[in-house]
DNA sequence: TGGGGGCACCTTTTT
DNA sequence: GGTGCCCCCA
């Protein structure tokens, strides 16, 4: 018989059915509560369920209330499932839990709050990469320097690399010295963020930078939030920086009461700062700390499993864990090497059909791509057929230059201040006020210190600008005087809907008569219409700053079409992963910057995509590729060859892999992992057979066409004439002009030009 | 000032 | 293939 203490009784064991059904493993990850833990969760382990049910557990225990955690997720897709989750658990309460949410919007709030200790108004506006890219244009042509040659995308990727390390421009050390532009890099650095003072606005890497600093600088405040936080959780821990690690561990000094999960494993976002080095040493940072590691998969077949398990011990820097399953058997993983991207997509679209017809639906199958270019084929051949699809993360709303304009119309009415917002509608829809009055204007503005609209203000009093510039520019600022009053009074949305007007924005798209117009008034009335949700402007376009996903609703029966880097934390029951080809995955590109570590990371990035698949997973390659519209032979991955081949079914239209299965004697081999040529008896095949089966049947060009000039095409055949009989054996295009005038491009592929030629001849009248 | 045409360059992945 | 930039002309 156990007898109870006194703060037993006070505490008595909570009701826990949440903890029911949770492995030992995973008990342990929930139950660990004080000082540092590390949950290391494979895919598929339940680590979402761990977090939850851990966040649930501290409330129930009644070890902290609410608003004293500090939960942070990567995105706000992991931030709003877990609210919900939460909430399932412990009923309503979660609305209470009012420090959940990425890094970069816990940050905002925490700077806004101190705004004033980095020299910022609380009020400070949230700059897209956009507007960023246009400040710092302006400042490498005031400094003079080549733009041709440093580019502003350069510089601003140079200049996150040092905000994601968590650097000041005064803190740059000596190996910063020489970075962009013989050495300037560094004061470029700081004259932007002073810029970015001056113009009260903050870009991402602001949002975690300031937050920082502040923190580190200030001791007080450091001890206000270590006496806020009791708690602090953390998710997808190995895509944490720098700049973020500094951040944590800064805060988990209070309590040190800070449970970290990840999987290094799927660490992804190398290019964006993150250190795998976080994880890996963090028993190190942390000494004492307890490590639990979830190594039971309840997602993937055996198959599945095994096949990404094989894949990803080609990795050398990594923990290591054993994933297993007690779903035996399955499917094995399947790899179709195909002729082109089109035969692809016409391959993956067939076997979605077939999946629906045995009873199944659109909504279990995911396409994960490498990069978003690739979705292109997949969407034709989807609207040509009819299937339903969405694309997940594609052209995000927010990014569209009609709503980056309304929203610059907005800024501006709430901030005059705002340059960037000025300069970017003020010509918009066109009043006639051209490049030139609007560098007198930020001159006059650079002089005297003051913003844009105030420069404007002075300037039209003046005779420096004349004619119908200076009275657009007046009626400009006196709309944006009566605007402003209107924000006063208006619901949001009406003002909105007003100042569009108004402005005559909306009439601009209206008048215009290419085919986007109509879907870019959409937009804006979708636009218009979602603002109805928002109190303040504030509110509103702190939203638009932080929540990127444009998330639809998600109940609709459709194949999802997202990259591989969208579908972290996903899952389906089928899974395709087309483009498995050397340079497009692994990305060249990506080889070229970084090497074996970024070949690992891309392998840690088809280790992602195999294990997003429950049930049944399908990669594909092609031999020819169109990249940058011209049509390449590529080889297979890599990675298709690192498979381990008893979890593997292979089958290939081009020649490769013929016979699948134990036919992967043509393997090819290598020595050194970064070469990216082969010589293997299998790849001599394969290229041999390609080779053959490139088209060489004459086509001949139909009359109605009407070519009447034309240019020499790719593959070298020549002039084209009306009734040319075209040969050719090289994959090419080329651009054809018609006796109408207009212009047609031809393309070689498989299919060969005549398909081409068709679908010009169907549109002629 | 702004529109049209020619041309170079390009493309990773996201908060 | 598509876009954004530059130059030239009305």
């Amino acid at each position: 018989m156990t007898s109870l203490s006194i703060s037993d009784m006070a505490r008595p064991a909570p009701p826990s059915p949440y903890l029911e059904g949770l492995n030992a493993e995973q008990r342990q990850a929930v139950e660990a509560l004080d000082g540092a833990v590390l949950v290391l969760a494979g895919a598929g382990t339940g680590k979402t369920r761990v977090l939850t049910t851990r966040l649930a557990h501290i409330l129930a225990t009644g070890r902290a209330r609410p608003w004293e955690i500090l939960a942070v997720t990567f995105t706000n897709k992991a931030a709003r499932e877990m609210k919900e989750r939460v909430g399932k658990i412990i009923g309503e309460a979660v609305e209470g839990v009012p420090w959940m949410g990425t890094f970069h919007s816990v940050s905002a709030q925490i700077l806004r709050r101190h705004a004033e200790l980095v020299g910022l108004k609380s009020a400070f506006t949230i700059i897209d990469t956009d507007d960023q890219l246009r400040l710092m244009k302006q400042i490498i042509q005031a400094e003079g320097i080549d733009e041709k040659r440093w580019t502003p995308r350069h510089l601003a990727s140079v200049i996150d690399g040092w905000k994601n390390r968590g650097l000041m421009p005064e803190q740059l050390g000596e190996e910063d010295k020489y970075a962009f532009a013989e050495g300037r890099g560094k004061d470029l650095y700081a004259m932007y963020q002073a810029r970015l003072k001056v113009l009260n606005c903050c870009d991402f890497g602001d949002l975690l930078l300031h937050t920082l600093h502040i923190l580190k600088d200030n001791p007080d405040v450091l001890a206000e939030y270590h006496r806020k936080f009791r708690y602090l959780l953390v998710d997808e821990y190995q895509d944490t920086n720098v700049a973020q690690y500094m951040w944590l561990r800064l805060l988990a000094k209070g309590t040190g009461n800070l449970c970290c999960v990840g999987d290094d494993d799927q660490s992804i976002y190398g290019w964006r700062g993150a250190e795998v080095d976080n994880i890996l040493r963090f028993d190190k940072d942390f000494p004492g700390a307890t490590v639990v590691r979830l190594e039971r998969n309840y997602r993937s077949t055996e198959h599945i499993l095994g096949a990404a398990s094989g894949l990803i011990s080609a990795n050398r820097d990594r923990l290591g864990k054993t994933l297993w399953t007690d779903e035996e058997g399955g499917e094995k993983v399947q790899v179709r090497g195909l002729w082109d991207g089109e035969a692809e997509a016409r391959f993956v679209a067939e076997e979605c059909e077939n999946w629906v017809s045995a009873g199944r639906s659109y909504a279990d199958i995911a396409i994960l791509v490498r990069a978003s270019w690739q979705m292109r084929a997949f969407e034709e051949r989807f609207i040509m057929l009819g299937l339903p699809y969405k694309v997940i993360g594609g052209p995000r709303f927010f990014e569209r230059a009609e709503v980056r304009d309304a929203h610059a119309y907005l800024r501006l009415v709430r901030s005059p201040e705002d340059d960037l917002a000025f300069e970017r509608i003020v010509n918009t829809p066109k009043r006639g006020i051209g490049e030139t009055s609007v560098q007198k204007i930020a001159m006059l503005a650079r002089e005297m210190g003051v913003p844009m609209t105030e420069a404007t203000r002075i300037m039209v009093g003046t005779d420096e600008i004349r004619g119908k510039a200076r009275t657009s520019l007046q009626v400009f600022l006196r709309d944006l005087a009566r605007w402003r009053d209107l924000s006063e009074t208006s619901p949001l949305n009406e003002m909105a809907e007003i100042i569009l007007d108004e402005s005559g924005y909306t009439a601009m798209w209206r008048e215009d008569k290419t085919p986007q117009a109509a879907g870019r008034l959409e937009n804006l009335k979708e636009l218009v219409s979602s603002m109805a949700e928002w109190d303040t402007l504030e509110a509103y376009l702190e939203h638009v700053a932080l929540v990127t996903d444009a998330d639809r609703a998600v109940s609709e029966d459709e194949v999802s079409l997202m990259t591989l880097h969208g579908a972290k934390g996903l899952e389906f029951p089928h899974v395709f992963l087309p483009g498995w080809e050397e340079t497009v995955f692994p990305s060249q590109r990506s080889l070229d910057e970084g090497g074996t570590k970024s070949l690992e990371e891309e392998r840690r990035l088809a280790y992602v995509g195999i294990t997003r698949a429950r049930e049944r997973a399908t990669i594909t390659f092609t031999a020819n590729r169109m990249i940058y519209g011209r049509w390449q032979s590529v080889l297979p991955s890599r990675f298709i060859d690192e498979l381990p081949h008893d979890h593997v079914e292979a089958r290939s239209e081009t020649g490769y892999y013929e016979g699948g299965g134990p036919g992967f004697e043509n393997v090819r081999q290598t020595a050194d992992p970064m070469a990216s040529s082969y010589s293997s008896p299998g790849w001599k095949r394969y290229q041999a057979s390609a080779q053959e089966n490139r088209r060489t049947t004459p086509l001949t060009i139909d009359a109605k066409a009407n070519l009447i000039e034309s240019g020499p095409v790719g593959g070298g055949s020549g002039k084209w004439k009306t009734g040319d009989r075209v040969f050719h054996d090289k994959f090419g295009y080329g651009r054809i002009k018609t006796a109408d005038g207009s212009k047609l491009t031809v393309a070689f592929d498989k299919a060969g030009v005549k398909k081409v030629v068709e679908s010009f001849v169907r549109e002629l009248p």
